[in-house]
DNA sequence: CGGTACCTTGACGAGCATCAAACCCTGTGG
DNA sequence: CCACAGGGTTTGATGCTCGTCAAGGTACCG
């Protein structure tokens, strides 16, 4: 398998949102590399209950990484964006005890599980970027546990559109001030915030009819950002997010 | 600060659950031990807002990790288990997003985070073994989450019983046959999965009187697993937890 | 044009929250 | 030794939030 994209070359690592990558860390990264994975919308990555050979990073396109029970219902766990690193769980557990999916089209840089050793002993620095990386991925469902827990329905759909506005941004997706992708169904955001489809609408329709943002056709536009932080129950500038991540 | 356990002697090694220490490893470890903290029940020992300056292993006792809304309600994001490492969060995170709380006596084991550099450098096991905690605790969280998210009041009160019967054994705390301390107040268990007071209430004595278990004196007795289970919505037998973990 | 996928809206009822109060304990102090 | 207070548990009454059911609307696609 030949790489269209070299680590160096990586559109991910300009944006100031990553941490900066020595040279070495560079080569280590790429030595691990074992190619990529272009995947069309719809597509399942990762399958629970199977075994996973790989690790991945998303280069581009978005997915949702989710768990479904046994009564047919599921639960979406996190929205994937560029830059996230998937396929940790399969490290730990017997087995993937979650799917994920794709619902654009996505690149992916591939990495073996296998050679995963060889990558912490290599570079101590990209190992605890792993755990950086499982971490942050532990605060983010932390999170979102507390707002499905603890807020109605109107708090939690406010703030998965906060969520997801603000990690579009800063990976670069924004089309415009305010204004970034959002190719997920209304489905979609039922299912990562415990409601029902029907009630995710009607929800949903009094927060845009209210003006705090316009979503159609893939594309969210926030225009009242402070109202719709305050509909969150999120503190209206505070920004709770590390600032710089490692990306992998 | 002296250290009254040696790591070489540390009662939680013994146990099947974690996973072997080479000499090497234990070495690693005990330098890069600091000292130990005992705390008295219903005491925070980490702080929402602050930046914490250590990490702890729990040696003894039991507690519970929570975030604090604006609106003052209270989620509580997974209970404390003796081997749990806590405080990653802080290294991640500018501050501290939750709070971590005793419920009972607890005994700690204290890493000073600014060593946890060299901690990384001198042993890529042991770095690797910090990946491996936070991705068991954010499939702790995950699975929380669906329960929550997707599952009626009475199969997430049976959910919970279930996995902290499990948990409990796993770390050697059973006092007989399907029978753990359970130090925690309805309360607590109301704030993890969701529910008010009064519902969790009258769903757990439907529970109990179901004769599934008996809870009481802060000790429970799970009397009929099987039936616990399938009223958590959980196969009969399965585990889905990695049987052995590392210790930290 | 029929078919499918997604969004939208109304009607109805259930599950759960909230309010209120009583009932344990255990500890404390007169 | 008893009165009292406080933390936790238990129970009943009431009503709101949200789920479920049902149907219609729109766009897109073969």
């Amino acid at each position: 398998m030949t790489h269209k994209v070299k680590c160096a070359d990586c559109p991910l690592r300009g944006l100031e949102h990553f941490a900066p990558f020595s040279a070495e860390e560079l080569e280590v990264t790429q030595r691990f590399k074992a190619g990529e994975l272009t995947i069309d919308p719809q597509k399942t990555i990762l399958r629970e209950g199977a075994k996973a050979a790989q690790l991945y990073t998303v280069l581009s396109g978005m997915g949702v990484r989710y768990k479904t029970l046994s009564n047919g219902r599921r639960q979406v766990i996190n929205f994937i964006f560029p830059g996230d690193f998937i396929g940790l769980q399969g490290s730990v557990m017997e087995e993937m005890q979650q799917s994920v999916e794709s619902t654009t089209d996505m690149l992916f840089c591939v990495f073996d599980r296998a050679s995963l050793w060889q990558f912490i002993k290599a570079s101590p620095e990209r190992s605890f970027d792993l755990t950086w990386a499982a971490a942050v991925d532990e605060h983010l469902v932390a999170e979102a546990l507390t707002t499905v827990g603890q807020q109605t329905a109107e708090s939690r759909i406010a703030w998965a559109l906060v969520r997801l506005s603000e990690r579009a941004e800063r990976v670069g997706l924004s089309s415009g001030p305010d204004e970034t992708p959002l190719p997920f169904r209304q489905q979609d955001l039922a299912d990562a915030m415990g409601l029902s489809l029907v009630h995710t609408n009607k929800t949903l329709r009094r927060l845009l009819e209210r003006g705090y943002a316009r979503w159609s056709d893939g594309v969210l536009t926030v225009t009242d950002r402070r109202g719709l932080r305050a509909a969150a129950g999120l503190a209206v500038d505070d920004e709770t997010m590390p600032t710089r991540r490692p990306l992998i």
